[in-house]
DNA sequence: ACCTATTTATAAAC
DNA sequence: TGTTTATAAATAGGT
């Protein structure tokens, strides 16, 4: 954050980027450190490097009771998820098509993260595998937008609902005594709002992927205390 | 850090402490997710509330793999006493990266294949993949990229060697006879060449798929052309 | 939630 | 890797 801003995304040069992994990561456990000592939290971080190197915290001394409290917390919570699901195109056919794509993404992997020295891909393999990697972001960046989307129709349609309660309840209201003031209503309006936005800011931003913070909305997750 | 410094010890005030909480964990947890982006990290984190409320991150999209990985890495780690230097990463962990990367991508096909009905990507799991193609999208272009210039570099010095051995046979013909018409030599030389050029041809532009690549600069590896 | 005065974090250069 | 410095970010305290 200094002499100039940073565009997130992955630093593409390799002594940049570990420099700045170094500093970040520093940066990173110390925020641990206080945010566990200021608030009374119990944190583990893990981290690993892209060449694999492992680094952590354990703000309570010990990472596996983390671990482990951790699975018993999130384990119920996931007891609530999922409802059941249709199936689709013939199985057979459909695992075969995946094996194959697999196929070359695996050998893509072993391409790209081995030393190149073992595979060797020509370039039709990589032509194909880049066009798989565009059709998919594509598909990736599709799926975002529609979960956007959908959050957005559902605080429209929330939105009208709530607008023409408000309005009967203008007219109930003006029967009764034109004299009320409804600053209330609108309030209430605008928390039954901000309660069913909850994914819209984690999704990064596809078309523009510098690190604006404008939209950072503390909607979170309908966090409650 | 505003208005005042602050002092590494526990806020005493609960709602202080509350907001606190929540500000800074927000601040940890987009920290984690830059850094990951940035130095293409794996980061796990685990954040237990005073009150025992979770919170997690894991930037791969699954913590249960995080925590997996976490566990012989920080296994071994302790059994070789170990005090730096950078081994190669062992096969065993690297098995593991690339098991974990393929369960993502076969699940992003299901996904994308799928009817999406079936499984469920949760919109982390979303913007890991995502991170990964461009990754791969980069990986892939920059080895057409090195084939290309290969090439390159190929025909540059075999047309250095052709210039010179045209410029000794002129300088022959001209001792012969100083009259003789040399278009059929610059002819052969001309073949010569593209002979040796078969794959430029099959290799589309990388510099120019998407949206916003601009930044793919060929010239970090000392290309020159 | 939103707003700033300040404190921190850190990118670039050495 | 460590230090320095100019700037971008995070955030404490208020509203």
């Amino acid at each position: 954050m200094a002499r100039g801003k940073v565009q997130l995304r992955r630093i593409e040069n390799p002594v940049h980027r570990q420099v700045t992994f170094c500093k970040r990561r520093a940066g990173l456990l110390k925020k641990a450190r206080e945010l566990s000592v200021l608030c009374d939290a119990h944190i583990g971080i893990i981290i690993f490097s892209a060449h694999g190197k492992l680094y952590d915290l354990a703000t309570t001394g010990n990472m596996e009771e983390l671990i482990e409290r951790y699975k018993t917390a999130s384990g119920e919570a996931a007891l609530q998820g999922d409802g059941g699901g249709d199936h689709r195109m013939d199985p057979k056919q459909e695992t075969m098509v995946l094996q194959q794509e697999i196929n070359l993404l695996q050998k893509g992997l072993r391409y790209i993260y081995g030393n190149r020295a073992n595979e060797h891909m020509t370039v039709e393999e990589l032509n194909a595998l880049e066009r798989y990697l565009e059709i998919w972001m594509y598909n990736i960046r599709s799926a975002k937008m529609q979960i956007m989307i959908q959050e957005i129709q559902a605080l429209k349609s929330k939105e009208g609902m709530l607008k023409a309660a408000n309005e009967i309840l203008q007219e109930k209201i003006v029967e009764q005594s034109g004299l009320i003031d409804v600053g209330m209503m609108v309030a209430d309006q605008q928390n039954g709002h901000f309660s069913t936005v909850p994914l819209i800011e984690e999704i990064t931003n596809p078309l523009t992927i510098l690190s604006g913070y404008s939209n950072c909305r503390g909607s979170e997750m309908g966090y409650s205390f």
